[in-house]
DNA sequence: AGAACATATCGATAAGCGTCGATGTCTTGA
DNA sequence: TCAAGACATCGACGCTTATCGATATGTTCT
């Protein structure tokens, strides 16, 4: 070390590193928020999303979601359920019909921490 | 139609379906806006992107990226090239070190949007 | 020119995901 | 009790994606 020190090269100097000005997202944190992120990362999804919201009162029946779309019922039932298991949407059975509910407060959140990075 | 109307069920005054109180996202939307939340939407990427914007000057060099993670390098420059194609972060070379900048603009118009559906 | 280093690209593999038709479950009205 | 309708679940198919090791590209120092 006494010996190399003295050919100190200028990459050392010049490091390619610079600080951080606030905390980074963590790891747990991170884990916690991808997969929201990813349930909303679909077309379909999306929209289904914003159908929901957009209906009288926050909440829609599956029959008229179903008729947005020029996709199979499965399909559109398979969407709802990857909506529902991160909760941004509740669900509801009333009689024969099963209505879905926009979680504002769990897509406000996300939104903030989404802009929170920017 | 004159005969049928003599046996109007309660189903048909009954509907299950509420009027939309504002328009939701259009298709052609969903489609631009997937991406870029699909891009978000693994935990490595969410680190990234957040771990970029919390450099000092919204900055950060790939050598101090590849640190943070238990990951091979070839594998955060694929979340990289990833993140930078939808349009999250630029890319700039300086001698032997590219370094990844948030485009904050871009994230703050994608948690607006989020944030609109609320 | 050649060595050392930083980063990107390639090819392969395994896991995940969107979609569908078929079928099951539950509720309502006859 | 039975038939019809609304919605969910299942199993299968093809496509996408996260990851890696190996290798290529480009830059700087000797």
């Amino acid at each position: 070390m006494s010996k190399s020190s003295l050919s100190l090269t200028p990459v050392e100097t010049v490091a390619c590193c610079s600080p951080l000005s606030r905390e980074p997202l963590s790891r747990s944190d991170a884990e916690r928020i991808a997969p929201l992120l990813k349930a909303l990362a679909d077309p379909v999804r999306l929209r289904l999303m914003s159908l929901i919201a957009s209906h009288q009162g926050g909440e829609a029946c599956v029959c008229d979601l179903n008729e947005a779309f020029d996709l199979s019922q499965p399909t559109i039932s398979h969407h709802l359920k990857v909506l529902h298991e991160v909760g941004l949407i509740d669900r509801e059975k009333r009689g024969v019909w099963v209505y879905y509910r926009a979680r504002s407060e769990a897509l406000a959140g996300l939104a903030a921490l989404v802009g929170t990075a920017a």
